[in-house]
DNA sequence: AGTTTATGTTGCAAATAATGCAACACAGTA
DNA sequence: TACTGTGTTGCATTATTTGCAACATAAACT
């Protein structure tokens, strides 16, 4: 029926464990029991038996797994013959990202791009995730990984990929920024004392402006950097505090000069993903990229 | 991937004309385009070449039907395996309609599900399709097809298979009625001095006082009846005019000495469909019968 | 026994997506 | 030129899907 609930039900069938499998389908575990629910109903048979305590594949169960193993070789089967049909996509693709961002969400989608059109050249450059946008706008880029803006531009295209809490960061060697935050519990941080390393813009700019401006909290702002990466040494450095999405410090070689500090409120995750100009998806080449992203986000 | 987007694939394969396909599909044809768009932009290809007078199957549009076909034979085979490993659903089902249902909806319905669920006894009962719900209700009866109600009563799952218009009837026999509507054309006509032979209640009967009561005229009565086809019956006999879902009259052997008459505003259509408690749709034997319909409603 | 933990399901409000109408764009025809 | 037939698109409405929180249930501790 639908590949998607297909996949929810294999998941299920092989975890035998509602919260493991909408987990691995990135849905909560009531949309996966709503979802077996209502294919045991168009079945008009029972797929499950579960008793609250353990669940179990029935007879007819098992014999769907089949089906739907099946079903969804063949879609794979059929796209994979369209590019064979396709004479190879040709061409180049523009992409810009954070350094990040290529480490991260990037490199998995392109290993798995490659795969499927070797013979797209990828133009990839990186710098600074706050420019994403502005760079796709300009047509500067095809396509780029950005953080999800809070208004959404108009003709701008985007899927998100994943989410990453946005953090407050510190050094932990022994310094002035390091003793100022030792000495005070988290819930009576001298915010207004701390220096303050800053993105120049974008969204993390933004959300630590609302943050303070809630907090009713001038901070002192020691510098304003441009890039993530760059907040992170500043801050490994021990020049001032910093605000990073997690993302960033998992990838980082400085992580072990970093601590996280826990603030109330938290500030919203960063949302990334990867945008374009919706008049251009049409552009087979933009178009392979932009699917083979959607698919990718479901597949792990 | 989703069958009914396969389903409305093919039929536009088949007609190659988007308003053909999409009324073939039950759906507006902006609907169906969309469909179509949202299925090239998946498989990231054209599948039909349109130039806003003709349309035709791309390469891939052709590869794209082989793989429709079999998707959809497959999730049938499937189904009907499943039917086989059941062992054959057993059992009675009380099923309650009216009698122009029992010879046009219900006949195809049925039908089919002869066929997949041999074994499974049909008690029909004919009676005045108003009874339909409250007979439910009151769990005098598995399932019947009725008019859909305008408010929903709780509990209950209603199932639309078509509509048909309410129409106007006079009998064309000459008599006293016929030349009193003959003699007036029908922007003029005396509502207040015909003979109307109503329905006794049900949505047809409420259709009828909101219409009289929205042009202002306190209708002359000459029968309440029970049943669309004692209406047919009466009006046929030169009693007077009535109100009938027009598929009662398509269905009638008196049709030859009934006219419609013409009105304005148009009677909102009927809805007819098929319905059973919420509960009971677990039942394997209700279920059973509610997804042969389901399925029923875009085969044709 | 009583409490805690683990797990699947359901009510409900909010977010999303699908739908049809009406307007539009475009190309043959009268 | 006006008109007709055809597919597409903007927009408001409707229907569906979703996740959270509350619930129900049963095992495992204490």
């Amino acid at each position: 029926m639908d590949n998607r609930q297909l996949k929810m039900f294999l998941a299920l069938a092989q975890s035998l464990h509602f919260a493991q499998a909408s987990e691995a389908c990135h849905v909560s575990a009531s949309t996966l029991s709503r979802n077996i629910q209502s294919l045991e109903q168009r079945l008009g048979v029972m797929l499950f038996e579960r008793d609250n305590r353990t669940v179990t594949l029935t007879h007819h169960g098992q014999l769907f797994v089949q089906y739907a193993v099946t079903s969804l070789a063949q879609w794979d089967l059929f796209k994979t013959s369209l590019n064979v049909h396709q004479n190879e996509l040709l061409g180049e693709l523009k992409l810009y990202c954070s350094v990040t961002a290529s480490h991260s969400f990037l490199h998995q989608i392109l290993s798995r791009y490659r795969q499927q059109f070797p013979r797209v050249e990828i133009k990839l450059r990186t710098g600074d995730v706050a420019m994403s946008v502005s760079r796709i706008i300009n047509e500067l880029e095809d396509m780029a990984i950005a953080a999800k803006p809070d208004v959404m531009p108009a003709g701008l295209a985007f899927q998100t990929i994943g989410l990453s809490p946005l953090v407050f960061i510190a050094p932990t060697k022994r310094c002035e920024v390091q003793a100022q935050i030792a000495s005070h519990p988290a819930a009576f941080m001298p915010w207004s004392e701390l220096p303050m390393i800053v993105p120049e813009q974008g969204i993390g700019r933004k959300r630590l402006d609302q943050w303070f401006k809630r907090k009713n909290v001038r901070p002192l702002i020691y510098s304003e950097v441009a890039g993530n990466e760059a907040i992170v040494s500043m801050v490994s450095l021990g020049f001032g505090i910093g605000v990073v999405p997690k993302i960033v410090l998992d990838n980082s070689p400085l992580q072990h000069l970093i601590q996280v500090l826990s603030v109330s409120p938290e500030l919203a995750p960063f949302e990334v993903g990867i945008c374009t100009l919706k008049k251009r998806l049409k552009n087979p080449l933009i178009n392979s990229l932009w699917q083979v992203t959607k698919e990718g986000i479901d597949k792990n």
